[in-house]
Formats: structure tokens, sequence, C-alpha cells
RNA sequence: GCCCCCAUCGUCUAGCGGUCUAGGACGCCGGCCUCUCACGCCGGAAACAGGGGUUCGAGUCCCCUUGGGGGCGCCA
């Protein structure tokens, strides 16, 4: 459904007075405290605009920092460009330092003042996805960021579905990324936001910037800008937008098609306090005059993130580098309109084996596949949180842990490879160490989503599941199974002999002990066992200890046609342990099996 | 091409001028344990991209080179 046209003629058109009123509208999701907003004291304020400095000021709770407080005078020496001051306590250096005064003046401030000041905002985190396809690992991580950084905040994450490119969105994206997202367990407060829905609202905010003579219209076609980038690609000049209909006054009613065009400031520069890439400039002239209404009427992105972002009160947008310049063009938007500019930090991107940026080829798989694998939620957020984010020498990290202990402060600037291997490793641990209940929860949640390859023996095992006796078994061996597991996956084959029907197919390893000596040992065993009065570990061990001894064998010699026989594979927990969870006339039925089977 | 960012073992990283003969983890190799496979334990190989500065002193600060990445849409 294309967008309500716009009135073009409304507003704004012909040589703006140049008014520049900021057109502050209120609602009552703006009403935040902004760190360097009103209430503050004037020491503290005036440091954002330290005219190098940029010293960012931003409140963690106390006993968040892993480092505690250096003494003032080591950091003044440093020119510190970020400073961060936890609850009034203790406050700490950052990276990328390049003013002295602005340290200074932290080193002075009051810390009561300073919480004061700061306590009053709250933190409010976005994640904001476009729904042109399943939530990759990148968005996941980012969605992963964005919540922990909330939650150690003591803020919330917001859901917004960038839904504007109404030719690629559909809802089968959305539907991905929230169920990616509830996997993942990253919940959101509130109902998710649809762009889209909001369009009324960046049209109003566009006509503002038109009014205010912050934005034009523009009749470029598309075809003369694609050539004015040939031309310009070939000379070597920068691919922008030369602005030839900046000053033309044009108007609506016109005879060609007409978009706004932001009107960005000519010369000076764009310096952007990122959180995590610290100080960025730009030369005004390298951003140029970008599109804020398309032709049809749809405003564009940067547009209504701007506005959406505003209105939803957004205190922090933590998103991919990628957005970096993009950082720089919103700020210039946030400036016309008079609004604060949220904190910013923009999270280096993950990228493949190969070093090159994420994509299919790669890792780049929608989580559900992830989930399909079967790594557990916990596990995944561990290792996504590790990919450019420490803690000291930490590996694992509790969700509770990670909480507590993330901060943007620790995120590095350099993009990370995503590694299997580390992820399976760190899931193997989870699959170890994880409260039992909860990986039984979890191994019932991941049945149905197992992949194609085990749907059957998942569909299997789920119905065997509800047999109480079954579940015992289960239940019984889940911590020798789970040591060898390093995903659910692997639990399932690993467990697959518990949910097997006689007579079990044995695997090819497990047919290679079967010969018929091997055949000939459990005939000549099995009657011993049938005696056995007691059916438990340790009279199972006895007996078959003994048996080996008196035959001379080795006891792999017996153990291993007995795990073959009674598992069907070449892998499995203790065979002493498996024997006496199974129920004994089970284990001596499949013993039987293969020892007749070599009459 | 232009703008921006990055650079410690193969990978993820610790390191915020002296404590670095550079630490941890994954992976790899060897060993122990052992009924298989894991787990666990012990040991090993493995890195400050190169070049200039600054400094008494540089992995740590600055510059250049090289190499990587991102951006340059009426996509988001």
């Amino acid at each position: 459904m294309p967008a309500t046209a716009p009135n073009h003629g409304a507003g704004g058109c012909g040589k703006a007075n140049h008014r520049n009123t900021p057109a502050v509208s209120h609602t009552a999701a703006q009403a935040r405290a902004s760190p360097s907003g009103g209430g503050c004291p004037s020491g503290w304020r005036s440091q954002r605009n330290t005219a190098r400095g940029h010293v960012v000021v931003r409140f963690s709770p106390i006993g968040s920092r892993k480092h505690q407080l250096p003494p003032p005078a080591q950091i003044r020496g440093r020119r510190c460009q970020q400073a961060v001051v936890n609850g009034g306590k203790s406050w700490h250096c950052l990276r990328n330092i390049s003013d002295a005064h602005g340290i200074q003046r932290i080193a002075h401030a009051a810390p009561d003042n300073a919480r004061t000041c700061i306590m009053a905002s709250k933190v409010i985190t976005r994640f904001a996805p476009s729904p042109t396809g399943f939530l990759h690992i990148g968005g996941a991580r980012t969605a992963l960021f964005n919540w922990l950084f909330a939650k150690h905040h003591g803020g919330e994450m917001l859901l917004r579905i960038e839904d504007t490119d109404r030719q690629r969105s559909t809802e089968e994206a959305v539907n991905a990324i929230i169920d990616g997202l509830q996997w993942l367990e990253l919940e959101w407060a509130g109902e998710p936001i649809s762009q889209f829905s909001r369009q009324e609202r960046h049209v109003e905010v566009i006509r503002q910037l038109l009014e205010s003579g912050h934005a034009y219209y523009c009749q470029c076609t598309p075809e003369e800008l694609a050539a004015m980038r040939e031309k310009a690609k070939a000379e070597g000049r920068p691919m922008t937008y030369d602005r030839r209909c900046r000053e033309l006054g044009l108007c609506p009613p016109h005879d060609r098609p007409l978009v706004v065009r932001f009107k960005a400031p000519r010369e000076g520069e764009i310096v952007i306090n990122d959180l995590v890439q610290g100080e960025v400039r730009w030369q005004a002239q390298a951003l140029d005059d970008l599109v804020l209404m398309r032709a049809d009427g749809t405003p564009t992105y940067n547009l209504a993130v701007v506005v959406d972002d505003h209105d939803m009160g957004i205190t922090h947008v933590i998103r991919g580098v990628d957005h970096l310049t993009n950082a720089a063009r919103q700020k210039m938007i946030y400036e016309a309109l008079g609004w604060d500019v949220p904190e910013m930090a923009h999270i280096p991107l993950i990228h493949g084996p190969d070093g090159a940026k994420l994509s299919k080829r790669h890792g780049a798989l929608g989580v559900e596949a992830y989930r399909e694998m079967g790594y557990l939620p916990e596990a995944m957020r561990n290792y996504l949180a590790r990919l450019g984010w420490s803690h000291g020498d930490d590996e694992i990290f509790s969700t509770e842990q990670l909480i507590e202990w993330f901060d943007l402060d620790a995120v590095g600037k350099s993009p990370a490879r995503f590694d299997f291997a580390k992820l399976e490793s760190v899931n193997g641990w989870w699959m170890r160490n994880i409260e039992r209940e909860k990986l039984l929860a979890r191994f019932g949640e991941w049945l149905p989503h197992a992949p194609e390859e085990l749907r059957e023996k998942a569909e299997q095992a789920r119905q065997r599941l509800a047999d109480a006796s079954v579940r015992q078994v289960f239940e019984t061996l889940l911590d020798d199974l789970r040591e060898r597991a390093k995903t659910l996956n692997e639990l399932l084959e690993l467990s697959w002999f518990i949910f097997a029907e006689r007579p079990l197919q044995p695997n090819a390893k497990a047919r290679k002990i079967l010969k018929d000596d091997a055949r000939a040992m459990l005939a000549a065993l099995l009657p011993r066992l049938q005696a056995l009065d007691a059916w438990d570990k340790d009279a199972i061990e006895a007996l078959i200890r003994a048996f080996a001894e008196e035959q001379e064998l080795k006891l792999g010699k017996v153990a291993q046609p007995l795990r073959a026989a009674v598992t069907g594979s070449n892998v499995s927990p203790g065979i002493f342990e498996v024997m006496a969870a199974m129920p004994r006339d089970e284990v001596l039925a499949r013993i039987a099996d293969q020892a007749t089977g070599a009459a």
C-alpha cells in the first residue's frame, strides 16, 4: 500500500524565510531527561560542548566498573575524550582521548551533582531491524548489545521494525525476527513499532524542515543522479549530489516529480562522539544533501530514524558501524530540528572466517539455523557477547554476569571473525554446566526444531519421552550424555539408543565390532547376565570384569561388543552405567539379538 | 576514486608508557586418565604488520607505508 501522498503545497515552499525556528514537538515519550539537558549543573552540561574534548558523561550503576577509579592526576595528562561517572562514586577514563580540559572538569565535578543530574535519565535503547530477511547473526548481536546495555543500566530496549521499504519488507521476516529474539530471550518493552505506520508523523517533520528552510525540493531524476555519479567517479571526485536544485526554489506542483532534500551545511565539520568509535569527524562538504522524501511522498530511512528515535525517547543508539556515516547525516537533522542527539555507539561488524563481511556463504544464517544446529540460547548469548567485547580473561558468562559486566567501553573497534569451533566449545560448556532441568527443557523445546536429517529421530524421541520409564532412563543418563555432547543435536544422537526400538540397527563401526568372535563372546556372557540377581551398576560391572578375567580378555574386548549390542554404536557413556540405567529385559534382549545373530 | 574506521598467536582477546623473556580461551600437537567417546589434568608450538619519530623507557603515544573493513541510493 503506497504512502499517503503528502500535501506538497502545504508549508515551507517558496523561499523560506529561514526562520530557523526549532520546531520541537514534545510527545510524552520524549519526556526523558538528557544527560546534557536541563536540570544538570552547568559544569556538567558544558562538558558536552568542550571545543575539542567532547566529554561524554554517562551513568552506570555503582559497582559495575571493573576498574576502580584511577586518580585524577593520571587521567589529566592522558587526554580523555570520554569519561564515565559511576553513580557519583567513581569515574573512569575511556579510549581515544583528546582533550585534557574536559577531564579536569570531570575530576573537579562534584560526584553528588553528577548523580543528581544523570540519575534522571533512564536508558532506552532500540533494536531496529529491517524485515527483509531472517534475523541474521550480526543483527542478533546488535540486539544483544542493545539489550545488555539497557539491562545493565536499568533501562529498556525497544523494538522497531524498519519496514518503510514496502517492496522488500515481508510479514514472514517480521515473524522470523521476533521468533529469533524470543529464542535468544532478548525481550523488548512494549509492542514492536512499525516505522511505516508512523509515516504521517515523518511527513509532518519534513514539512517542518521545509518551513524552517532546512530542506528544499529537488527535481533531479534517478537517471540524472546516476549520470552525475558516473561523471564524478570518472573525474575522481566524491560521488555526492552536486546540490544543483538547492537554490532553485522549486515548489510543487511542478512539471517533474519532486523529492525533498535536506539542506546540509556546506562548510564546517560534523563531529560524532561515538561511545565505541570515539570522535569521528567529517568535513561538511563530504556529506551531501540527502533525500528526506521520495517522489512518491514516502519518507526515507535517515529522516524516519531520527524522528522515531526522538519520539521514542531513545537515549542510546547502538548499531553496526555500517551506519556510521548515517550518524553524521542524522546528527545534522537532529540539529536542524533543534532536538537532542542521542548517544551513539557503532559496533564493529562480524566477519566471516575469511575476513570478509559475513554473508550467506559463511555463517550469516538466520538465528533459527543456529537453533536447528542445537545451540543453546545461553551459549549463543555468551559467544556473541564475547565477539568484540571482553571482560578481562573471562570466557564464560552467565546472563546475569553479562548484564552486570557489559558496557560499551569494553567493546573493541576492530571487526571479529565468526568462529564455529569456538561457538561449539562455548556451547559444550553450557551443555555440561547448565542446570539439569534447564537442559531437559531446552532439549524438549528443541526437538520440534531439529534439522531435516534428524527430524524423524527427534519426533520419535519426543514421543518416547512421554513414556515415564523412557524418560527415567534419559534423565538417569543425562549427566553422562551431556558431557559428550557439544550440541543438542549430538545429545539426541548420543541418546538415540534410549529411544530406539529393537532390533537395533548398529552403525557401521558397531557392526565392525560385532564380528563372529564377539558375538560368540556375547553368547557366553548372556546367561550370566540373565542369572544376575541385582541389576545395578556395581553388580553388572563386577560380573563383567570377572567374566573378562576368566576368559583372559581385556575389558575392552568385552565392553566394546556389549556397547555395540546395547547401544548400536561404538560410542556411548560408560557401558555399565548404560546397562544399569536401562530396563534389564531390554538390555538382555538387545544382547540376545546380537548373540544369536552369530549362530 | 573519495570519505571514515581498524591492525597483538590461525581465531576471539588481555594489555590503558616500565610489572611483557606479551597473559587467557578456542583450535592444533604430545602425554596422563580410560571399557569407547568425551570430560578432566599436564606439557608444547603459535602473535605485538613494516618504517620513522616522541620518551630515560613503546605492544602501549604521534606520523607514514602496507594490509583489511565500512560508507558513498528516491535501501535500510
